[in-house]
DNA sequence: TTGACAACTTACTAACCAGTAAGTAAAATA
DNA sequence: TATTTTACTTACTGGTTAGTAAGTTGTCAA
């Protein structure tokens, strides 16, 4: 039986990172956030190394979770690209986060090893399952698109994450004009 | 007659905030590479916020001297296009830096406001420049695309920004290719 | 030659950081 | 019932942080 206070550490943490980046949280925010003590971040997560990567691995099984599962595998191309951008949509609206690999490849040169190591899994892991979908999209007729699926994906999947960053100084239009941009752009 | 210093850290300042971000680095650093005090930097920035902007402000300056000049303002919209992502090309080549934006955005939330309004500012004067560019290429038949032109600057700043990023995560070709995407997407 | 000012250094502080060692109370296990 | 294990707390450390106050040195103008 695992403790409901580890799942609220990573829940926490997670929340964190998104808003302040690895390097702008502290063991101490998450302690008096959740009222226990210090030390009771470092027994379940002994360094900050470890809580960090336990959040990402969390992310990254949440996400093959869902894309392997009959709700997101069974829509059409379109829905599934939908289905994509409301998940970045839905962290524009939850207090103007941005996404995982953003927040840490924007502080890549100074997090831990082991945490580039599962941001390079992560993204990799997106892009993989973005650019099987566009290239879905295109054999059925319904996305149009020049070159290789991958590096539309790539171009997407940096989009997405950019524009949460400059939805931060410009406001959450800017975030939904990219993204109506994106459709337009592959739907034509 | 302005010292050398000043311009030493300045330089060193933009350097550690395109690598490590506004929160990466202190003030120690920048003095222990110059082979001066901690105070000394004080000295010229009294504090952190003072430093970050004027390495804003100075980029900013920096921007608005390029596309006033005539060596850009002269340049067909395509070949302005290639100088904005050669911009960004030197900044991947330059150990893997990020862009201003995307450094600041991402630390959005730990950061003075008077740096977010810096940040700001930028953003609305990179995408102003980009959206006129953009617009000048579509009228003299050169690029083509649906929607805005405000709306596709803001699809190409945020996919510039991102890719620089994800290039950290998995290398220099992935930057390159977004890159040649959108050439291709623009260009067809 | 004197005085002012610019460009620092020395020496310090209070706050915060990740991380640890030792102890405790309750629950699970044998 | 006795023992072990889980989930903590208390109390601490050494290092780093931005920032400050007071002193020093060299240059330049009157």
């Amino acid at each position: 039986m695992t403790t409901n206070t580890k799942r609220a550490i990573l829940d926490l943490a997670e929340s964190l990172l998104l808003d302040k980046g690895f390097n702008g949280f502290s063991y101490a925010h998450i302690a008096s956030e959740l009222g226990v003590k210090n030390a009771a971040i470092h027994y379940h997560f002994p360094s900050k190394e470890d809580l960090g990567c336990a959040v990402v691995q969390r992310y990254r099984d949440r996400f093959q979770l869902w894309v392997n599962n009959a709700r997101v595998k069974d829509l059409s191309p379109q829905e599934k690209l939908d289905w994509f951008f409301s998940i970045y949509a839905s962290l524009r609206a939850d207090q103007g986060k941005v996404c995982l690999g953003g927040s840490l490849e924007t502080e890549f040169n100074s997090i831990p090893v082991s945490l580039r190591q599962q941001t390079e899994s992560l993204t990799n892991e997106l892009l993989s399952w973005l650019a099987s979908t566009l290239e879905e999209g295109r054999e059925a007729g319904i996305f149009q698109f020049n070159g290789e699926s991958g590096n539309k994906a790539a171009l997407i999947l940096s989009s997405l994450q950019g524009a949460l960053q400059m939805a931060r100084a410009l406001g959450t239009e800017t975030f939904h004009a990219v993204v109506a941009q994106h459709k337009q752009d592959l739907l034509v």
